[in-house]
RNA sequence: GGGGGAUUAGCUCAGUUGGCUAGAGCGCCAGAUUUGCAUUCUGGAGGUCAAGGGUUCGACUCCCUUAUUCUCCA
């Protein structure tokens, strides 16, 4: 009996549980709070401020399992994914962890006695690798790890491995080490005794594969690329839960577990083809079920597709499923929201969050694919252009160009060029496209250069104090800084032992403010959160960084703030309130000026519930509700309480609770000590910003005030210009109604004046050479009614031959019109008479062959220019 | 963060080197045809050409700024 997916996810908890390991919780997809992440992409993201020192050890041992999404990397490129059996966008990575507990010993002796022991696998099949050393960082080959593996394995079947695979790096500086690998081999007997295993082994074979990375984190990289040695070593291991499977049920394929099965069967369904028949038909069904679990987690995590950063990296995810999609299984229309329901009977289960927000999850799936599909349409149109062009000039392959900027501009994507081109007998040029591919990337690397020097550290903290919650100023001294330098401007990045500044994070902007010390003054103009790292931004280093500081915040902006971030709150239960508790926060910012609030709700909200929701908002300020709140909440009273969580959220054990009255929420954000500071709270705009997310944003306190007091400030200059009148809006309105009418009187007058002039010019026609001729000066407002008078004249008279000069403010203007039949027979162009006769009004001119028009400065010349145009008749 | 586009009628879009007093299809309204509907025909309404500046005799078109939006790269 194989074990199920949900079984073997469960064994490898238990068995941690056993070896004394804590079990948390995986962390979201998306990464918060990271600029150097967008995504958790390893295990041991949420852990990362644990074995960079920022934060303190919670438990020694931890095991969990991770979602996790990589779209780019070593072995990991969003365009190969399904491409073969094993790799994924999003996974799950299980692991375990000491930190400064066990090492090594335990570590390998715990993976052998879970895989061989527990799960059963057959010992003879697992190959080892350990680092062989490297002399670039004065390394030998880590034969610590080699000999606690010979407990369990024959030498021949460990491994030495390169420092591309065997020494594991979090980034250019950090923590680091050497990590040992264990793979297995799944091929058959007879293939086997052909080419033994160890000579597969990290060599991309589908059968020979790693599941499981251990590393042993005993250094720390610094800028200059030297190492040193940590003082408390750490485990960090990682294993491929689809893998796992795959190794366990007996199959050689991932997408052939019951992870995916499901979601193929599902998949078959809607398109009629079956899964293993055809290589083509079979890779798009692997993108799509693969990308299908990438972007539902990441919308359940909170993160929308959107046109940048992490948002744009799903919708790339999700327009590649259509894609295939589109080409290889037949959908023209939206399909892969209907697979969600079979994602949630399949997952649902271990991550709850995929029920709990199914239907917010399909709408957004389906916009995105209406809007794609779009995208094609228009894409396949210019290509037909494109192709239709290439024939006529009988080229034989599209230009790289044009190729990239299908791609570049209306994001058409380049397999589909390819393959319409070949439809139509047609190459694409592949070089060229590289080519420009390439100078777009090194625009954009140069652009986003960043070099970040060593922290400086002046002394040792185990983490940086927040004070912010109680008081905006206090001393403080440097713990450690670092210099950032980007587009050749710098600045530094500061960390103290103690701060007032809050760190911006869950939407609430960061303080600026300033540090003092010996009577300099250093301006503190951004506090950002890099994890749990408050960081300071300083545009120069103070003179003396060992000594004492004065750190002082902006209270003005902090307090608007405060105003601002309070009122989400009470914002937030309002709208539970009136539109129902499906309203979950999807997105929030709030800073001095304004707040953001991104919401999941399905329809515009009407007139009346944005009114209500003001107003019970504005009730809940007069009631001046004082703030209630506990720093250190124990999760699980904090959910008794009602507290509202939010999905994609990390949150520890101890949590703070923010409660005023009837909203509670946990936040870590700064707040008004009673809602009666907010003042007054006023809704500005209500807007979606994509399928089911709607978008409020407000102001409060005095900027509410100005908003008010501005609106009325209008509102009484309007009275005054209706002279007092009590009915405003009837006054204004008679004007409007008055206003058309007039206009339409005007209209008709203007039109009455030019019959006029038109009948006077009319009378005045000379007849000479059978051409009518028409030269006359005339007196009118604007030059559209001299061009209305010559397109008029042009259609009633035959052999036309008009020459008008005017007078319009001041400035002379000349208008040649001359009829078809005249400028076809005697080749006149009125371009040209009119550029000559503009001379005598010091100015030029043209137009076309038939009318054309010139200005200039001195309308003493009208008469001379007029004859000179009719010269041109003789 | 950087690059490239787009913004024209209710919708989908044309509009060439600056000059056709801004067009098409669908939709809408009216009339005709029809027992009625659909269809068909005829006619009509509907435009600050995203906003603001500039260049020019003349700007939907060229330049600058802003907004919105799409797209690619990091």
């Amino acid at each position: 009996m194989k074990r199920t997916s949900k079984e073997i996810r469960k064994a490898f908890l238990d068995f941690f549980k056993e070896k004394e390991h804590q079990i948390v919780q995986s962390a979201p997809m998306v990464v918060k709070g990271d600029p150097t992440l967008m995504f958790t992409n390893a295990g041991m993201n949420q852990f990362k401020d644990q074995f960079l020192g920022n934060e303190p050890v919670k438990w020694p041992r931890v095991a969990d399992t991770q979602k996790c999404l990589r779209v780019s990397g070593k072995h990991n490129d969003l365009e190969e994914v399904g491409l073969d059996t094993y790799h994924h966008t999003m996974f799950e990575m299980l692991g375990n962890w000491s930190f400064g507990d066990y090492f090594k010993e335990e570590a390998i002796d715990w993976s052998w006695e879970f895989l061989v022991k527990r799960m059963g696998i057959n010992g003879d099949r697992l190959y080892a690798t350990v680092f062989e050393g490297s002399s670039d960082d004065k390394l030998e080959r880590d034969s610590e790890a080699a000999s606690y593996w010979e407990k369990h394995l024959p030498k021949d079947r460990i491994l030495n491995g390169n420092k591309k695979d065997n020494f594991w790096e979090m980034g250019d500086t950090g923590p680091c080490g050497p990590c040992s690998e264990i793979h297995v081999d799944l091929r058959s007997e007879t293939e086997i005794a052909k080419v033994p295993g160890h000579e597969l082994v990290n060599k991309d074979h589908p059968l020979v594969i790693e599941i499981w990375n251990l590393v042993f984190i005993q250094f720390n990289r610094k800028a200059d690329g030297s190492l040193v040695e940590l003082p408390s070593k750490h485990v960090d291991t990682g294993m491929g839960f689809e893998r796992l499977c795959m190794v366990l049920q007996d199959v050689t394929s991932n997408y052939d577990t019951d992870i995916f099965q499901n979601i193929i069967g599902e998949i078959e369904k809607l398109s009629g083809k079956k899964y293993g028949e055809d290589q083509k038909t079979d890779i798009a069904m692997r993108v799509v079920s693969d990308h299908l679990r990438a972007v539902a987690f990441a919308i359940a995590d909170g993160q929308l597709p959107s046109n940048n950063k992490a948002g744009y990296v799903i919708r790339r995810i999700l327009r590649r499923a259509v894609r295939y999609g589109y080409t290889f299984l037949g959908f023209k229309e939206p399909f892969i929201c209907k697979l969600i329901e079979t994602l949630k009977i399949t997952m649902g289960e271990s991550f709850p969050e995929l029920g709990a927000q199914q239907q917010l999850i399909e709408k957004v799936i389906k916009e995105e694919e209406e809007s794609f599909l779009r995208t094609l349409s228009t894409g396949i149109k210019l290509l037909d252009d494109i192709i239709a062009k290439s024939k006529k000039e009988k080229e034989a392959q599209i230009p790289g160009k044009d190729v990239f900027v299908l791609y570049d501009t209306f994001g058409f994507p380049v397999d589909l060029t390819g393959l319409i081109a070949r439809e139509n007998e047609l190459e694409i040029d592949t070089e060229g496209f590289q080519k420009e591919m390439e100078a777009q990337k090194s625009r954009s690397r140069n652009a986003a250069q960043l070099e970040t020097g060593d922290w400086i550290e002046i002394r040792k903290i185990d983490q940086t104090i927040f004070l912010g919650y109680d008081t905006t100023e206090a001393d403080v001294r440097i713990a450690r800084y670092r210099k950032v330098t980007q587009k050749k401007k710098s600045y530094y990045q500061l960390v103290f032992d103690q701060t007032p500044f809050y760190g911006e994070s869950g939407g609430q902007v960061g303080d600026t403010g300033y540090i003092e010390s010996d009577g300099e003054k250093v301006t503190i103009f951004d506090t950002q959160k890099e994890n749990n790292l408050i960081v300071h931004l300083a545009k120069a280093l103070p003179a003396n960084p060992e000594s004492h500081f004065r750190a002082v915040v902006n209270t003005e902006k902090r307090l608007e703030t405060a105003n601002n971030h309070t009122a989400t709150h009470l914002l937030h239960a309002a709208l539970r309130e009136v539109l129902g508790t499906h309203v979950e926060q999807k997105g929030s910012l709030v800073n001095a000026d304004h707040l953001r609030f991104d919401f999941s709700h399905f329809q515009k909200m009407t007139e009346e519930e944005i009114e209500k929701v003001e107003a019970i908002v504005n009730e809940k300020i007069r009631a001046n509700t004082p703030r209630e709140e506990n720093r250190e909440m124990p999760m699980e009273d904090a959910k008794n309480m009602g507290a509202m969580m939010l999905f994609g959220e990390k949150y520890g054990d101890a949590v703070r609770v923010i409660k005023f009255g009837d909203s509670v929420e946990l936040c870590g954000g700064t707040h008004v000590a009673a809602t009666g500071q907010i003042g007054l709270f006023k809704i500005v705009s209500e807007s979606a910003i994509a399928a089911g997310v709607r978008r409020i944003e407000a102001i409060t306190g005095r900027r509410a005030e100005k908003y008010v007091n501005d609106q009325l400030k209008t509102l009484d200059s309007i009275r005054e210009t209706v002279k007092g009148s009590k009915d405003i809006l009837g006054s204004v309105m008679n004007l409007l109604r008055e206003n058309t009418e007039l206009s339409k009187k005007i209209e008709a007058f203007g039109r009455d004046r030019l019959k006029i002039l038109k009948a006077n010019l009319k009378s005045k026609v000379l007849l000479e050479n059978g051409v009518n001729i028409i030269a006359e000066k005339v007196d009118v407002d604007n030059a559209g009614m001299l061009k209305d008078l010559a397109f008029q004249l042009k259609g009633e008279a035959d052999n036309l031959f008009l020459v008008l000069g005017a007078e319009i403010n001041g400035k002379p203007n000349l208008t040649v019109m001359i009829s078809d039949e005249l400028v076809e027979e005697k080749e006149l162009n009125a371009g040209q008479i009119v550029r000559e006769a503009g001379k005598e009004i010091k100015g030029g001119g043209g137009g076309q062959p038939f009318y054309a028009t010139a200005g200039g400065k001195d309308p003493s010349g009208i008469p001379a220019a007029i004859e000179k145009a009719l010269s041109f008749l003789q």
